[in-house]
DNA sequence: ATAAACCCTGTAGTACACTACAGAGTAAAG
DNA sequence: CTTTACTCTGTAGTGTACTACAGGGTTTAT
């Protein structure tokens, strides 16, 4: 586990490209290191803070609010309440979409089963009313 | 239920600004009506039409999905089993997203549960080991 | 009749999250 | 020692979904 890592080293123990790496950079989410010889050398800590915010997107956070965890976790003065209220507010925004995406579910299954000849007309099909008139099909 | 309405009409009719009614008119989500007089008049199934695309946007679809139902509904040429095929794809894509939303929401409690004591620093809040071990906490 | 409010076309700018070079320098392998 | 692979800085382009004008014309209310 060493800790002097080329971009290119870093991109792909991450499972990033170099690219990424840099605009991460540019953004302030990665420290730029400065180069002792031609090269610069990233830490270790890169790699975990690059998993990091492929997890914190993957939860559904944006890069802003993945830099404000990231910060939130170097700076140690913050508290764990400060971290808990910004999950909650995303659970909720998950547990909406995932409400509304059921209902769109059932939308679509009552739309196919109902779907039963092929040769019918748009018209008679029932989905795009449901979509349409906001009720619960 | 009065069937000419301006840009401003509709935007207001359809919760937008009249900016996104030119701009669905400008990516063929809206039909241009060519104008009688000096304004242009919209129908109030466009009002339906943006309703179903802020719809459709909420549940996830990007504008071209929400285009690609669009053009479903009005071609009525097209029979069911068109639709249906259409669908049944949505429908993968809808079960994918809650299935990858309920795994977000499931970290997200987990999450949350962990950190019962809101005075712990972030050093001993659970919840950014959760982040960056990449295990399912 | 005139002023406010609205509409027209067209172009440019914004935010997000990258992605793709160009042109030059550096490091490592054979 | 030369070739290949990698790195550097910097700028520009992509796609999505708007948002903001500029510089006109039109409608409506008073």
């Amino acid at each position: 586990m060493k800790d002097e890592y080329t971009i290119g080293q870093l991109a792909k123990n991450s499972g990033v490209t170099v690219e990424t790496v840099r605009f991460y950079v540019q953004k302030g989410l990665i420290k730029q290191p400065t180069p002792k010889s031609g090269y610069r050398k990233y830490s270790f800590d890169d790699i975990i803070k690059i998993k990091f915010i492929k997890r914190a997107q993957y939860l559904g956070f944006t890069l802003n609010e993945a830099k404000e965890l990231l910060e939130l976790r170097v700076n140690n003065r913050a508290r764990c309440g400060q971290v808990k209220v910004k999950a909650e507010q995303k659970l909720d925004e998950v547990e909406k979409r995932i409400k509304d995406l059921n209902i769109m579910k059932r939308s679509l299954k009552k739309m196919i089963n109902s779907c039963s000849n092929d040769e019918k007309f748009v018209t008679e099909c029932p989905i795009l009313e449901c979509f349409e008139k906001d009720k619960r099909c």
